[in-house]
DNA sequence: CTGGATAAGTTCGGTTTTTAAATCCAGCCT
DNA sequence: AGGCTGGATTTAAAAACCGAACTTATCCAG
């Protein structure tokens, strides 16, 4: 797969095509860094505003929007006295988030990070083995990228 | 790994991390619906324009950056007796996205998709195998989500 | 009770970006 | 020359972002 074939137009429209979905709903800036920290585990508003240094009026948009599309869980913690405050939690549709964003680390990793060794790494639990963004098929086992042929609904 | 601990600060912060900076580069609307018609072959700017409906400054704007940050390459493509006219085309760094796009194609298809059979799907070439995006370790088998352990490095 | 601290969220006005429409310009053909 | 194509620029209005200030509610201490 040395290039891929020129194309006047998508084989799906971006209409109805789950990617640009993603896309329009994910793909802002402010809300790939709230999900980002999110990952990491950041869960209160103050602490995504400082980290992030966004706005409030954004960040408050933003975290409404993705409990209204269900990636997070808006949920109500009590520490004994203090008052309750809200937490923001990833859902199951926001965790499912991680391999990809993981993913995209390493991506910055190979081509952003300049030569160093990145801050993090990921490996498997109880092992040094690191582990790497991949394809695999039904089986578990991986594919290369350019193995990966795509298949319109017919 | 049910859920992720609460932490007060990402274990990196955005100045160094490596997904923090390619958020910064590509994390935005228009890039990444380009890049997604750039994975399908779109290559002209007409092309990406009237797909994406993205108005031409915009457009113009993004595709620049994107040569400019290499993910694009800026080639002159011209047929007999017509002028030549640019194509934009994706570098190995951009092409380096498409497994990231993928799985967020996945993503989407699974949470996103309304219980539809997505549009398009993707197999191992020469085979009817599905194929889809997750982790492997250094020998290529798969590595479950909840197994992955992050690492700062020391 | 009052006052102070904390923290989530809102308001406000200025700045920047996006947007739609129009226009420009250059290379090709007839 | 005129017309067409197509990449890029200009323009003004709309939308979003941004920084700063403010509001509100809940807690504790004096």
């Amino acid at each position: 797969m040395s290039q891929i074939p020129l194309v006047r137009r998508s084989p799906v429209s971006p209409d109805t095509c789950n990617l640009a979905k993603a896309i329009d709903l994910i793909g802002d800036r402010w809300t790939l860094l709230i999900l980002r920290a999110a990952l990491y585990g950041v869960r209160r508003f103050d602490d995504f505003q400082s980290e992030l240094g966004c706005p409030r009026t954004v960040l408050s948009g933003r975290l409404k929007k993705l409990v209204d599309a269900g990636l997070l869980t808006k949920k109500s913690y009590k520490a004994p006295g203090k008052r309750a405050r809200p937490e923001y939690v990833l859902s199951a549709i926001g965790l499912s988030l991680r391999p990809i964003l993981i993913g995209l680390t390493q991506w910055g990793d190979a081509w952003l990070g300049q030569g160093e060794a990145p801050p993090i790494s990921f490996t498997k639990a109880g092992s040094k083995s690191a582990i790497r963004a991949a394809f695999v098929d039904v089986e578990g086992r991986e594919v290369r990228p350019d193995q990966i042929r795509p298949v319109l609904r017919g």
